[in-house]
DNA sequence: AGCACGCCGACT
DNA sequence: GTCGGCGTGCTC
């Protein structure tokens, strides 16, 4: 079908298809604009599309073309981010529509009824109005500082850097400082800000307020009700937000005058989305810098390989600051790292004598210790010491952690969780013991080993009550708190003054894990545990107990030099001919046995084998994943892998999302792109 | 992904 | 004779 020009629209919608469909515009109405957001007919039902393209002919039959319903009433979204969710699609092999629509907020995704547009007014009237920068009030920054700023600023076009500083060293200053200075150039410019996690945005917003003032500001991330998330959203796109600070999610938010990204920790495994398309938000950050012709600054203390490997071939700006900044006036000096060997100091009740002593030794002097153990529950497996059996959930390959305080088994990757048995199930021996130790059972050896501290514990558990975290932090800040023991969570970004002793349990799993990024994520989480301490220049101590103290890790963490460990890691890697000198991807299947999975990757296997030996693709056998079965459904995987990127994703390609059909039992397929974990 | 169409078992 | 099971296939 041809018709007069401006007279078809092919528009995005979340169906999972390579291309958008097309529309006919009702006649009369003008050509909607590329890029507005409509609502269209598909099937039976009414679905919100994204206009990706307006001509004047169409291949499809005229009996099939329908006409777009309606345009929803906000500005057509820019041609960069057309651009970014078709890469996006592109490269994580999912539909155009379904990386468009998911990049809405969930409010815009489906059509609302007639109230639709009151909606969006009623939003937009609680935001604030456009306001020109004020000039913003210089900050005092070191040299190394002032020169990764001026480095950033003076690029013209696109451009990475990577900001290596250690914990403390000032990359917020760096960052607020660049976007000063970004936003300084045109009145209506924006920023991205990206965070790993929604508990650092309120901080960051404070900072960010603290320094601009009423600079038009907004947050975005999964954590807001829809209705605020759609009201920050819209604020980017009309262009009254001048600076986004949020999670992956918002790598995604329109910006008509984007002139700077930054990524903070960017080496954080939180920007890798685990549900829906698989995307790295730090990798699309840097793609939508290079769409946009603008910088992106990419800031870490412990860089992800990936990002150090671009830094020492050249292709990112290595900008390093050395120097711990100071806050405080006092010098902030970090702590001094000890290991102990397990070997030789036997654990009493849960703990080893040195670490009972520094931890008495820091409340002697009035100071703060935290005690990290990457593991919650009061300890991960039950046992029957009679016969042996260990407590291990029903649907899962894995143990099921004991949780004390509530009397139950809970599985940590299904939630399935049962009253703690009163006797062994298989032998109905009465003496079940607790086996190894997790956050819960540690606090409990701490209140044993240290009488009148005041301990507190922060992990999925004990924050599971509203406010319970920022409560505990309160306390913690507020001196309330003497030891306070926890997993991951008190490990990132919070600034505990009075913190001098740090401690860490149960480094030995990653230390000695298969998983080849194990180790880097371990200096990483290791780091950020250890820069909790010291930070107002108080003499400090990190003791990390290991039964490896030899560990090459160990010994570049001690001599805080991750720029030697890094180097090292991507020698092994290249000598090993792992990632970043190959690009993998993930098959994975999933069914309701382990044969089923299996099998459909051998047949799928066998389908790619030739073209892949054309591309130099190297298939690997299909095995089952490391958790082989999660709530009942077998898991494998076949891992494709290359030293071209191009030919990766044309094998890739290759695999048929039909050739599930008609599996008996059924199998779900899935591709992962640059897999973090294989 | 929805959602409808379609072809085989237990209900008023 | 119908309600509905979820297999299969399409959505401009």
């Amino acid at each position: 079908v041809v018709s007069e020009s401006g007279r078809i629209a092919r528009v995005l919608v979340d169906v999972p298809r390579a291309e958008p469909l097309d529309y006919a515009v009702a006649s009369g109405a003008p050509a909607p604009n590329v890029g507005a957001l409509c609502v269209v007919p598909l099937g039976a039902r009414k679905v919100v599309g994204v206009v990706a393209d307006v001509t004047g002919s169409t291949a499809v039959p005229v009996a099939k073309l329908k006409r777009i319903d309606r345009l929803i009433g906000v500005p057509p979204l820019p041609q960069g981010w057309l651009q970014l969710t078709k890469f996006a699609a592109d490269y994580y092999l999912h539909g155009w529509g379904e990386a468009a629509i998911a990049a809405l907020p969930p409010l815009l995704r489906r059509p609302a009824g007639p109230r639709h547009e009151t909606t969006l007014q009623h939003l937009r009237g609680n935001l604030p109005a456009p306001q020109a920068v004020p000039a913003a009030a210089p900050i005092e920054l070191l040299p190394a500082q002032r020169h990764a700023v001026e480095h950033i600023v003076a690029a013209t076009g696109f451009g990475s850097h990577l900001l290596f500083g250690v914990t403390g060293s000032g990359k917020t200053d760096v960052y607020l400082e660049a976007i000063a200075r970004r936003l300084a150039h045109a009145p209506d410019a924006q920023v991205l800000l990206l965070v790993p996690e929604i508990n650092l945005t309120p901080q960051l917003e404070a900072r960010v307020r603290a320094r601009f003032g009423s600079v038009p500001t907004v947050s975005l991330h999964s954590g807001l009700a829809d209705r605020a998330r759609a009201a920050a959203w819209l604020a980017a796109l009309e262009g009254r937000a001048r600076i986004v600070l949020g999670t992956r999610t918002a790598v995604f938010v329109p910006l008509p005058r984007l002139v700077l990204i930054c990524v903070d920790e960017e080496h954080d495994p939180s920007y890798k989305a685990g549900d829906g398309i698989r995307y790295s938000a730090r990798d699309l950050a840097v793609k939508r810098a290079q769409i946009e012709g603008i910088p992106v600054v990419l800031g870490s203390a412990t860089p992800s390989i990936e990002s150090w490997a671009h830094a020492r071939a050249g292709r990112y700006a290595l900008l390093q600051l050395p120097e711990r900044a100071s806050t405080t006036g006092r010098a902030a000096a970090g702590a001094r790292v000890e290991t102990l060997d397990l070997k030789h100091e036997p654990r009493e009740g849960g703990l080893t004598a040195p670490v009972r002593t520094a931890l008495a030794q820091a409340l002697a002097r009035g100071e703060q210790a935290l005690v990290f153990i990457n593991r919650r529950g009061y300890a991960p497996i039950l046992a029957c010491e009679s016969c042996g059996w260990l407590s291990s959930c029903p649907q899962c390959a894995a143990f099921a952690a004991f949780h004390r305080s509530e009397g139950r088994l809970r599985c940590h990757h299904c939630g399935w969780s049962v009253a703690v048995p009163r006797a062994c199930p298989s032998c109905s021996n009465q003496d079940l013991e607790p086996v190894g130790s997790g956050t819960q059972r540690i606090e409990e050896a701490l209140r044993v080993a240290l009488p009148g501290a005041r301990i507190a514990r922060l992990d999925r558990d004990s924050v599971r009550r509203k406010h319970a975290a920022r409560d505990t932090l309160q306390a913690m800040h507020a001196g309330d708190v003497d030891v306070m023991v926890g997993t991951q969570m008190l490990t990132k970004g919070h600034d505990f003054r009075r913190v001098s002793v740090v401690v860490v349990l149960n480094a030995d799993t990653q230390l000695v894990s298969h998983d080849f990024r194990a180790t880097e994520r371990l200096f990483a989480t290791l780091t950020q545990v250890i820069g909790r301490a010291g930070r107002a220049g108080l003499a400090s101590r990190a003791l990390i107990e290991t039964r490896f103290a030899r560990h090459p890790l160990l010994a570049a963490l001690a001599a805080n030099d991750y720029a030697a460990f890094a180097d090292g890691v991507l020698r092994e890697r290249q000598a090993a001919q792992l990632p970043p000198a190959v690009f993998q991807a993930l098959v994975g299947a999933e069914s309701r046995t382990m044969e089923a999975a299996l099998g459909f990757l051998r047949e799928i296997k066998a389908q790619l084998i030739g073209r892949a030996a054309s591309l130099a693709v190297k298939v690997y056998d299909p095995v089952p994943m490391t958790l082989s079965r999660r709530a009942g459904v077998f898991r494998a995987q076949l891992l494709l892998e290359s030293a071209a990127r191009g030919a990766l994703h044309a094998l890739a390609r290759e695999v048929d999302p039909e050739s599930t059909k008609g599996l008996r039992p059924a199998v779900r397929l899935r591709i992962e792109v640059d897999p973090q974990e294989i």
